[in-house]
DNA sequence: AAATTTGGTTGCTTTTTGCAACCCTATTGA
DNA sequence: TCAATAGGGTTGCAAAAAGCAACCAAATTT
């Protein structure tokens, strides 16, 4: 009866959820992208429940998302920090901020405002593209070798 | 010592994630993406409890994410069809599925596939962009207003 | 008329979550 | 020197959620 894992499903999204996809763990990592690396500062923004941090920034340096560095000449104090993988994730954060901005906007803020730090215009909305660029929806991809007509409608 | 709910954060991730931030709930959008409508359809690709489909089902129709939809004469059956906002997660389904291709790569299975329909090329790398379509990192980014030194160094 | 399909609901057990309390090691500081 | 505090946890307990199996009712098939 325990919950399903999902990490060795054949599908890499089931897989990415299997570390990344619950309540906690993706607002960690947008958390520590904010620059956040210490676990009392971890608990204090989010406001989770300290065995629960605890628990989510294990699964994350276990799985490789986060680092557990020591600081301090001592070692009675660590930080945690994003790896190449965690930093990759960016894009999955900023698409789905930009998701909640347009079908959930907070009627109280503004859509945060992200910009390129060398021309400090807006980023851009983040889309799926064909090779030149072409934003594509839903619709306009295709699986090859897969039966097709499942997905050609709605 | 409910869960602790998201959905009136001041974060639109944290909104975003109150809806599709479970275990399941993004695993039945992808699901409805590849074009699966059926309850018992989910069910079965899922390996998903019935009754927890149905709490997720109905959350996601509550969420505007997925409508439920009569069809057949009699109306004892329905279909649970992507929304606009549903079909709006594509670029978080595809850039976690494209993290998950490249960090935690199927050992028996190639990463999947999606190409442009229309010219049959694959897809593109989803990534944080410039205005001028530039890909942006973690670091290239800023927010206008916000003491910045917390981001910059990692 | 009986079996099956579809879309659920209900009961029950195991896990997970959240809170509070406690622990151990520095460090501060009076 | 001894107490207070901060950092990073662990433990215990109650509430909630997940998972499984069994059951249900309407419609459809055989």
């Amino acid at each position: 009866m325990a919950k399903k894992r999902f990490d060795d499903s054949p599908c890499s999204v089931a897989r990415a959820l299997d570390e990344v996809g619950d309540w906690w763990s993706l607002l960690i990592v947008l958390q520590a992208m904010y620059g956040t690396r210490r676990y009392v500062d971890f608990q204090r923004e989010l406001g989770i429940a300290k065995n629960i941090l605890c628990d989510r920034l294990t699964r994350l340096v276990d799985n490789g998302v986060l680092s557990k560095v020591d600081v301090g000449e001592h070692g009675s104090r660590c930080e945690y920090r994003l790896t190449d993988k965690g930093r990759d994730l960016f894009a999955v954060v900023v698409a789905l901020r930009q998701w909640g901005d347009q079908w959930n906007p907070s009627s109280e803020r503004p859509p945060l405002d992200l910009r390129d730090r060398a021309s400090g215009r807006p980023i851009r909305q983040i889309c799926v593209q064909d090779a030149d660029g072409k934003p594509l929806t839903l619709r306009d991809v295709f699986l090859p070798g897969v039966g097709d007509g499942e997905r050609s409608s709605g």
